[in-house]
RNA sequence: GUGAGCGUAGCUCAGUCGGUAGAGCCCCGGUUUGUGGUACCGGAUGUCGCGGGUUCAAGUCCCGUCGCUCACCCCA
């Protein structure tokens, strides 16, 4: 009886991580361009954590965490995003003394437990950044053309960002208010998802996807035109200064996102050929995550990018793990001087690989096909009687008898192998 | 949590009116006892997802169940 994975958790297979590290290297890359370092946070925290910073009444934290109590009875939770931890981290070493303004990137698995679908999964990955320490708008617009470049080096085809200002401590009540009373008088039009919303996360109200609801709220109060004086000014800056950096925005005053901590400058990206889960990417600003960790008054901005979903919008161009050499030993007594020679080669950063010796030349120079060598090296007795490796060129279909002799070192030999083109 | 579609070889799938399991690819071997990709020949592989029912007979019909996929929800 073979054991199946668990649902919602696949694995990785060599050409598909070679994919994924490519884009990650590029992510990386660009991160580290801007001045991003990169930390390094738990795959578990306690519980409360998430419940004071996502939200105790998110779906995430309500139904979808990895939750459990620990032998001593300490509640644990498989992290389901990284902000929060990033935060954490960084009050715990001090830095927000040390170094108050950060830039901190990380990467690794999430856990959520969803129903798995097209570009969802229970463990996914996240690359996501933090800016802690600013709150003014030239933060806010290096955040997105930081997002911008992300989605450039990954190749996304179709990506856009769309942005949107959810207002802060100051206005967003007085207009959650509205918005709840605009959606009470029309109660018996809205879908059930929507009359649960409405009490629960009334700004969800503006992103439903039922047509019903869409025309119902064609006319509802939109947050951008409640913003107070500072948060208009704030988010008029953060525009103007992205459209100097020729970023391009999707402006969405309906867009709205699901974790509690958000204020202000809130973006999502969307790409193509990801199905229902149009969202490769997200963020936004957080001015007041960090206090309610227990820290100080400190701003912050941030976002994450699933890798898996980037994979799908970036296309599937698997890079071939093609090996550089490979040695045929054709009898027994061939194997160890076989082994000796692609080790030497290996210290030089070749790519090597030894079949073996009891399997005839034919199947040995098939499986060299295979792996999409160019050179294979045969050691046969006649080439341990001489001395002398053969070479065979794949791509050039030649043979080179007595190439080069078995103790040469492997900057002579690749020398030798070049010379066979 | 809700809904729909699909489960046959390692993969992609065919399988008629219920009649005892197939193709292509892949893999292995051979044609060539030391020379790969093309070609030709041969070979291996199935609890037809699982359990029950109907029937002389079930991959096929019925019921249940599990799994996968997509969508809702939510989100990256």
């Amino acid at each position: 009886m073979k054991i199946p994975s668990v649902k919602g958790f696949r694995d990785v297979l060599p050409n598909e991580a070679a994919a994924r590290r490519i884009l990650i290297e590029r992510a990386r890359a660009v991160l580290e361009s801007y001045g991003f370092g990169e930390i390094e946070i738990p795959l578990m925290e306690r519980g409360e954590l998430f419940a004071r910073s996502v939200g105790s009444t998110s779906d995430i934290v309500e139904k979808e965490m990895y939750a459990f109590d620990d032998r001593d009875g300490t509640q644990i939770a498989l992290r389901p995003e990284g902000t929060a931890s990033v935060v954490r981290a960084y009050l715990e070493a001090g830095l927000s003394r040390a170094m108050p303004i950060a830039r901190l990137y990380y990467l690794g698995p999430m856990f959520r437990r969803e129903r798995p679908q097209k570009g969802r999964f229970r463990q996914f990955t996240q690359i996501g950044a933090e800016f802690l320490g600013r709150d003014d708008a030239e933060a806010d617009a290096e955040t997105l053309c930081l997002v911008a470049d992300i989605c450039e080096v990954a190749g996304l085809s179709g990506y856009r960002i769309e942005v949107n200002s959810l207002g802060d401590g100051e206005c967003r009540p007085a207009y959650r208010e509205a918005l709840v009373e605009f959606g009470r008088a029309r109660l018996a039009d809205l879908c059930d998802d929507c009359k649960a919303r409405l009490e629960r996360n009334p700004l969800r109200l503006l992103d439903c996807k039922n047509e019903a609801c869409s025309a119902v709220t064609a006319d509802a109060p939109m947050m951008i035109d409640h913003l107070c004086e500072p948060c208009r000014t704030h988010h008029d800056r953060v525009l103007q200064l992205v459209g100097e950096l020729g970023v391009e925005l999707t402006h969405n005053p309906r867009m709205v996102r699901g974790l509690d901590y958000y204020c202000r400058t809130a973006f999502e990206v969307s790409a193509e050929g990801l199905g229902a889960q149009g969202a490769v990417g997200g963020g936004g600003r957080y001015d007041g995550l960090v206090a309610e960790l227990g820290g100080p008054q400190l701003p912050g901005i941030g976002f994450a990018f699933g890798l898996e979903r980037m994979q799908l919008a970036a296309g599937d161009d698997r890079p071939e793990l093609n090996l550089d050499i490979f040695v045929a030993p054709m009898a027994a007594e061939a194997a160890g001087p076989a082994m000796a020679l692609a080790r030497r080669l290996r210290r030089e950063g070749w790519k090597v690989e030894i079949g073996a010796s009891d399997k005839k030349l034919k199947a040995q120079l098939k499986r060299a096909d295979k792996v999409g060598v160019r050179y294979a090296i045969l050691l046969g007795p006649d080439e341990l009687e001489s001395g002398r490796a053969t070479v065979r060129n794949l791509g050039a279909r030649s043979d080179h008898p007595g190439c080069f002799a078995l103790d040469a070192t492997a900057e002579e030999i690749g020398r030798e192998l070049e010379g066979t083109n």
